[in-house]
DNA sequence: CGTAAAATTGCAACATTATAACCTAAGGCT
DNA sequence: AGCCTTAGGTTATAATGTTGCAATTTTACG
């Protein structure tokens, strides 16, 4: 895991770093980062809370952009695709990718006081992977796991 | 993991020894098997597939049960909280689960080809729980992992 | 037993999330 | 320029899930 979203940080150079970190995979790729798409992915970034698609349609109308679901919906797989984001499906929500690079194995632990997420390390939802290859022999090809708890400030708080 | 679903099994067997589970839970618990809980609890074991809640609505129709969606989510919920079902978020889809007991961390793997889900050893997930506790000072109250591929019968189909 | 409280179900409306279909506009390339 | 591919606009609709309240059944208990 790159860092500790439950202590404080200096979130601009987060958003910073992460749309830096886009962009040049998109050059990489030559995938175009659109200005919805990155308005979308910084969106995304605005905090470390899961966001639905439907929150980010009023933000983008409030800026002129277009702002019906398909724009959005299409923009998050765009996004997705390249890695960029992860979907939390427990909570039909999106959030940022910390370490981009196509679609890739995905592990969270998301407050469920607070909202907020953390992404870790999914090394030992790989070894799953690989146990269930070789006993199953099936061919595994995407994995996410969804914790769901409480925060150390919420703990705290309760 | 208890079986291997993707080889052939008697399943009138698999399906009998889950009602024969969830009925010696519920006294247990004291919990309420009534009919309605009961058939939706069997039309989710009625093969080794996720099936949607709407899935669920025609069929208890055509039985002459009442058949509105509260009536299935909450037939679902109830499984659910007994941890007879489990929930596939990113298919919102249900299953059954082969070693009910309460809510208690799933894994699975589900064929994307043929739909068909295993059940998996969550223990390898449960240590990725007790990290994320160790390092972030979460506490994790529930756990899902979801793997997606394909099956041996589909990859050899393909 | 008989009654009150609790749990379950019926029912109607509605909220949220996601996609389909079809068309127009913009960018990339020879 | 002309062609092709990708991206975006628009409308409608599908799929999934929830709220609120009334009616009924079951349970608990004196």
């Amino acid at each position: 895991m790159t860092q500790n979203i439950y202590k404080s940080h200096d979130h601009h150079a987060c958003v910073h770093s992460a749309l830096q970190r886009a962009q040049a995979l998109c050059s990489a790729k030559g995938a175009r980062l659109t200005p919805i798409r990155q308005r979308v992915l910084e969106l995304v970034w605005a905090n470390h809370k899961p966001v639905g698609a439907y929150d980010l349609l009023p933000k983008l109308a409030e800026e002129g952009f277009n702002s019906a679901p398909p724009t959005v919906y299409r923009a998050l797989d765009f996004l997705l695709e390249l890695g960029l984001v992860h979907r939390i499906s427990s909570l039909n929500a999106f959030i940022g990718c910390t370490h981009p690079g196509d679609v890739h194995p995905s592990c969270f632990f998301v407050c469920r006081a607070c909202g907020k997420a953390q992404e870790l390390d999914p090394a030992q939802v790989q070894q799953i992977a690989e146990q269930a290859e070789a006993l199953l022999g099936v061919k595994v090809e995407q994995q996410i796991t969804e914790l769901t708890g409480l925060c150390p400030a919420c703990q705290a708080a309760a």
